[in-house]
RNA sequence: GCGGGCGUGAUGGAAUGGUAGACAUAACAGACUUAAAAUCUGUGGGCCGUAUGGCCGUGGGGGUUCAAGUCCCCCCGCCCGCACCA
C-alpha cells in the first residue's frame, strides 16, 4: 500500500493495456445471456475530439460497464463518419488528399478517445469510407432499385452556380451559398431519390410504439412526416378553346389539394406555385408572368427567406368554374407562397379561414366572404377583418352546407366529389422523398453507369466497390470525378458499348443509416449476418445529440424497413432506446475591441471587475457552446493530461442531468479530481488492513455497523437504478453520500473490518462504470494485487434486502399542513400508536393545545398530518 | 404563427403529491503548517431572536388537496425545434 497521491496518468495507461490484452470489451455472442447493445452517435473525424464527444462517450460507457458487470453480453463499438465535405475542404485549402486528411484525424482521435478509457471493442471498428464498407452499400443500393425503393427524377434544388453544387437548406445563408457567396439559384436537376414517402404511414404510426424514446424526438418526428387528410379535387378552366384571351392551355382543369374543403364556397380564387406546369406553359407567352416566375425563384428557399418574403401574386387571366356552380368563376393566380412539391402544387383559396389567403386577398383585392361561423355570431353579421377564423363553427353562406358544423362539411363535400366523379379523399405528407444525389467527391459513389443505347444500367454486383479514384484535384469548381480525366468513362454493362458512370455520389446520411447493423458483424461478406443481427439489434441504448432528432434517426428508421423489403433482415425499429444529451457550454469574454479573448486570460479584481494582463477591460458575454470561433474551447486532452480520463469522465456525468447541456468549470473539475483522491486515500491509507478482511458478517452488529450497512445497500439499490436510468448525476451523490458515510465510520472493533471490506468493494464496483482506472487501482490495492479478477469483469454488487428495512423510522409530523416535529416509532407501529406518539411530540402538543383535532392523516412510513382548529 | 421544454440558495442541481434545498461548487471561520498548497472540522435560503424557536420562501397570480416545487387555469421570462405543407 501506498499514501502517494493518486497517479491517474500512470495508472491509466497501465489499465488501459490490461483491457486491450486482455479482450476485456469484446463482445461475444452468448445465447444464454441477455444482450445489451450500447451505442452512442459515431463521430466525424474532424481532427480532435472535443468535450461534447467525452460527454456522450462517457455516458455510454456508464451503460455499457453497468450491463457487463450485470451479466449482459455487451456490444459496444466505435466507428467513423468519415465522408463529408470537411475533407474537401481542407483538401482545397490545404492541398492535401482528403482520403490522407480523413485517416490522419482518425488516427488522432482513436487515440485520443483510448485514452479516455472507454470499454469499446476496437476490433469491430471501421470507417465510413473504407471501401469495405461502402461496397456492401452499394450492393444494397442495387437491391433496393429492384425493391422499387430508388426513383430518379427532376427536382427542384438550390444551385450555388459558382461552386457549381447543390447546396442544401441548411447551406443557404440570407439566400446566398454559405461558401461562395454567390446568390443561390433555384434549379431542376436529375436526382437519386429513395422513396421514403413510400414509407410515411407506417414511420409515423411505428411512433407510438418507441416509448425508449424522448416524448420530444417523437413529437419532432410526427411534425416533420407532417400527416394531414383532405381532398384532392378540379376546377375545370373556363373558355379554354376561346384563343382571345390567349389563355389557351393544354390542360382542362387545374387539380388542387386542400385539408378545408368544408371552405368551398368560401373560395375567392386559386393559385398555382410559380414551378406548377401551367404557370411554364403559360409564361411562354407571356413576359410577365415570366419575369414574375423568375423573380420567385431567385428569392431562394431557405425557410428563413421564404418566410421573409411578402405574399405576391400574378394575376394569369384565366378563369375557373365552382366545381359546384359552373356559372361561378374564380381568377387563377400565381402565387409565391404555393409549394410545388407539396399537394398538388395548386390550392383554391378561401381568405376568411386562412391567413395567407387572407393576406394575399386584400393585398390583390379579392373577395372575402366568411363560410364558417364562430358561435354567437351570425352569417350575414361576421366580418373577418384582418385575422382569419380558423376555428370551429356552424357553415353559413354555403348552399347545402348551411347548418352543418365544420366536420359535417368537410365530409358532406368529400361524399358529394366522390358521388360525382370530381374528387377523392387523400391523405398527404409533408415529408418529402429523400434526395440522395450529391455533387461531391468525398462520397460513396452511386453504383450506375449511364449508356446512351441502355439508359441507367446497375454496375454487376461483382465490380463492386465503384472506389473513388485517388488522384483528383480541387482547382476548379464542381465536382473532381466529374472532370476527371478517365474515371467515369467505362462500358455499358449490358451492351459493351462506351458508357459513363454516375459521377454523383450518395448524401452522407446513407452512410450512417445503417452503421449500427454493420457492427453486429462488421466483417461478413454481406452487408449485415442475419444470425448477428438476430442477436444484437435493436440498439437498445443509443446516445446521442437532440440535432439529430429528425433526419439521422428518421433515415435510419426508414433503411431498416427498405432493408427488409430488399430481402435483407428483419427489423421493425433499429432503436429501442434513444438518449439525447445536452451540450457542453463554457464562459465567453470580449475585449473592449469587441473581439473574443479566453478565458483563462480574464483575470477578476477583488471588486469583481475583469480585466486582461496589460489592464484593459473585459466583458463577460454569458455561458455558450464551446465554439472555436468563441475561443472557449477546452481541450479534453488538456485535461485529461492535467487531471485523468477518470476527472474528467467524472466531472461531465455528476454535475449536470444529462439530458440538459453542462457548464465547463474549472471548479467543477477540480472538484472531481479532489474525489478521485479522496477515494483513492479509502484504501491507500495504512490505517485498515482490509486484503484478509474475508468470511461472514457477525450476527450482531454495532449500531454504527449497521447504519453503514443499510447506507451501502439502499446505494447499490439506488445507484443501480440511476445508472440504468441515466440519472448519473444523482448516482454520483449517493456515491458521495456512502463515501461521507464510510469515513464517518470510526469503529475498530473486530467485524469492522468486514463492515468495511464490504462497504469498499461494493463501492468500488459502483464507482467502476465511471472511473474504470481508479476502480481497478483501488480494487488491487483492496486485495494488495491478489484481485480474482480485474473489477471491469467483476459482478454488480448485490442488494441485501435486508438492510433496506428498518426497525424503527423517523416520520415528520404536521399540524395543518406545517412541519412542527416528528416522532422516531417501530416501522409496523399501528395506527394508534403512531397517532400517540405524534400527538404527544412536543412541538405539536404546543401547536394543537385548546383545539379540536378535526382529523389524522398517516401515510405509513411517510409523514402524519394533524388537521385541528 | 405552431409544437416542446425550462424557471428552486451566491452557483450546478436533489426531491414516487408527503420534512424543500440531498450531493457538490464558490465563500467564510477554525485546526494542522514557519508559511502556502493539500487535508480535516464547522457555518452555509431570507427575516426576527443569545437560544429553544417563529414567520416567509421553489418566476407572478388564482385553484384542487389534510398536504403542491410537483396536479389544473391564467400571466411573465428564457431556451429549443418546425415554419407559407393549403
Amino acid at each position: 500500500m501506498t499514501t502517494e497521491r493518486y497517479n491517474p496518468k500512470e495508472a491509466e495507461s497501465r489499465w488501459q493495456q490490461a483491457w486491450d490484452q486482455g479482450e476485456t470489451f469484446k463482445a461475444v455472442r452468448d445465447e444464454n445471456k441477455p444482450k445489451a447493445y450500447v451505442l452512442e452517435m459515431f463521430p466525424y473525424p474532424s481532427g480532435r475530439i472535443h468535450m461534447g464527444h467525452v460527454r456522450n462517450y462517457a455516458m455510454g460507457d456508464v451503460i455499457a460497464r453497468t450491463k457487463k458487470a450485470q451479466g449482459y453480453a455487451v456490444l459496444h463499438p466505435m466507428g467513423w463518419d468519415a465522408f463529408g465535405m470537411p475533407a474537401e475542404n481542407a483538401a482545397m485549402e490545404r492541398n492535401v488528399n482528403p482520403r490522407d486528411w480523413t485517416y490522419e484525424n482518425i488516427a488522432t482521435m482513436r487515440g485520443q478517445l483510448k485514452t479516455m478509457g472507454l470499454a469499446i471493442d476496437w476490433s469491430r471498428e471501421f470507417a465510413t469510407c473504407d471501401p469495405a464498407y461502402y461496397k456492401h452499400e452499394q450492393a444494397m443500393f442495387l437491391d433496393f432499385i429492384k425493391a422499387g425503393i430508388v426513383d430518379r427524377r427532376e427536382s427542384m434544388v438550390n444551385w450555388d452556380p459558382v461552386d457549381n453544387t447543390v447546396l442544401a437548406n441548411e447551406q443557404v445563408i440570407d439566400g446566398k451559398g454559405w461558401r461562395s457567396g454567390a446568390v443561390v439559384e433555384r434549379k431542376k436537376l436529375t436526382q437519386w431519390f429513395l422513396r421514403i414517402t413510400d414509407f410515411a404511414e407506417d414511420l409515423l404510426g411505428a411512433l407510438d410504439g418507441l416509448d425508449g424514446w424522448p416524448e420530444k424526438v417523437r413529437i419532432m418526428q410526427q411534425n416533420w412526416i407532417g400527416r394531414s387528410e383532405g381532398a384532392r379535387f378540379s376546377f375545370d378552366i373556363v373558355g379554354n378553346s376561346d384563343d382571345q384571351t390567349g389563355n389557351q392551355t393544354s390542360d382542362q382543369k387545374i387539380e388542387v389539394y386542400t385539408t378545408r374543403p368544408d371552405t368551398i364556397f368560401g373560395a375567392s380564387f386559386c393559385a398555382l406555385s410559380p414551378d406548377h406546369p401551367l404557370t411554364a406553359e403559360l409564361a411562354e407567352t407571356n413576359r410577365d408572368l415570366k419575369a414574375f416566375v423568375e423573380e420567385c425563384r431567385a428569392t431562394g428557399t431557405s425557410e428563413e427567406a421564404i418566410q421573409r418574403a411578402e405574399k405576391r401574386g400574378f394575376d394569369t387571366g384565366l378563369k375557373v368554374a365552382h366545381p359546384f356552380d359552373p356559372a361561378w368563376e374564380l381568377p387563377v393566380m400565381v402565387a409565391n407562397f404555393v409549394l410545388m412539391d407539396y399537394g398538388t402544387g395548386a390550392i383554391f383559396a378561401c381568405p376568411a379561414h386562412d391567413q395567407r389567403d387572407l393576406d394575399f386577398a386584400r393585398k390583390y383585392d379579392l373577395p372575402v366572404t366568411p363560410v364558417v361561423i364562430p358561435e354567437g355570431e351570425s352569417a350575414d353579421s361576421f366580418d373577418v377583418g384582418d385575422e382569419a377564423y380558423t376555428g370551429p363553427g356552424v357553415m353559413g353562406n354555403s348552399r347545402f352546407l348551411d347548418g352543418m358544423t365544420t366536420d359535417d362539411a368537410r365530409a358532406a363535400v368529400i361524399d358529394k366529389f366522390e358521388r360525382d366523379n370530381k374528387g377523392t379523399r387523400e391523405v398527404n405528407f409533408r415529408l418529402r422523398d429523400w434526395g440522395v444525389s450529391r455533387q461531391r467527391y468525398w462520397g460513396c459513389p452511386i453504383p450506375v453507369i449511364h449508356c446512351n443505347d441502355c439508359g441507367t444500367v446497375p454496375v454487376p454486383k461483382q465490380d463492386l466497390p465503384v472506389t473513388l479514384p485517388d488522384d483528383v484535384s480541387f482547382d476548379r469548381p464542381g465536382n473532381p470525378l466529374d472532370h476527371h480525366p478517365t474515371w467515369k468513362h467505362t462500358d455499358c454493362p449490358t451492351c459493351g458499348k462506351a458508357a459513363v458512370r454516375e459521377t454523383d455520389t450518395f448524401d452522407t446520411f446513407i452512410d450512417s443509416s445503417w452503421y449500427f447493423a454493420r457492427f453486429t458483424s462488421p466483417h461478413a461478406d454481406e452487408p449485415v449476418n442475419a444470425e448477428d443481427a438476430r442477436y444484437w439489434m435493436p440498439v437498445d441504448n443509443y446516445i446521442g445529440g437532440i440535432e439529430h432528432a429528425i433526419l439521422h434517426l428518421l433515415y435510419s428508421r426508414f433503411f431498416c424497413r427498405a432493408m427488409e423489403k430488399a430481402g435483407h433482415f428483419h427489423l421493425p425499429e433499429p432503436f429501442k432506446g434513444m438518449f439525447t444529451q445536452g451540450m457542453v457550454n463554457h464562459e465567453t469574454y470580449k475585449a473592449a475591441d469587441g473581439s473574443w479573448v479566453l478565458p483563462q486570460d480574464v483575470l477578476t479584481a477583488e471588486d469583481g471587475g475583469l480585466s486582461l494582463a496589460d489592464g484593459s477591460g473585459v466583458t463577460a458575454c454569458g455561458i455558450e457552446k464551446m465554439s472555436k470561433s468563441k475561443k472557449n474551447v477546452v481541450d479534453p486532452t488538456e485535461i485529461i493530461d492535467t487531471y485523468g480520463a477518470d476527472a474528467a469522465r467524472l466531472f461531465v456525468l455528476s454535475d449536470s442531468p444529462p439530458d440538459r447541456d453542462l457548464e465547463w468549470t474549472d471548479a467543477g473539475i477540480e472538484g472531481a479530481f479532489r474525489y478521485i483522491n479522496r477515494l483513492w486515500r479509502l484504501v491507500a491509507a495504512p490505517s485498515h488492513n482490509l486484503a484478509d478482511q474475508d468470511g461472514d458478517r457477525p450476527a450482531d452488529l454495532s449500531d454504527a455497523a449497521t447504519t453503514l450497512l443499510k447506507n451501502l445497500h439502499k446505494t447499490i439499490d439506488g445507484v443501480t437504478g440511476d445508472l440504468n436510468g441515466f440519472r448519473f448525476n444523482r448516482g454520483v451523490a449517493r456515491l458521495r453520500e456512502l463515501t461521507n458515510g464510510y469515513e464517518a465510520f470510526k469503529e475498530e472493533e473486530d467485524s469492522a473490518g468486514l463492515v468495511r471490506r464490504e462497504t469498499l468493494s461494493a463501492l468500488i464496483r459502483m464507482i467502476a462504470p465511471m472511473m474504470p482506472h481508479l476502480a481497478e487501482e483501488m480494487w488491487d490495492a483492496l486485495y494488495q494485487g491478489a484481485a480474482p479478477s480485474l473489477v471491469s469483469d467483476a459482478p454488480w454488487p448485490a442488494v441485501d434486502p435486508a438492510f433496506l428495512v428498518d426497525d424503527t423510522i423517523t416520520m415528520p409530523v404536521q399540524v395543518n399542513g406545517k412541519r412542527r416535529d416528528e416522532v422516531t416509532i417501530a416501522a409496523d407501529a399501528d395506527e394508534d400508536t403512531i397517532r400517540d406518539a405524534a400527538l404527544a411530540a412536543p412541538g405539536v402538543a404546543k401547536q394543537i393545545d385548546g383545539l379540536t383535532i378535526r382529523k389524522t392523516i398517516i401515510v405509513p412510513g411517510r409523514i402524519i398530518n394533524i388537521v385541528a382548529n
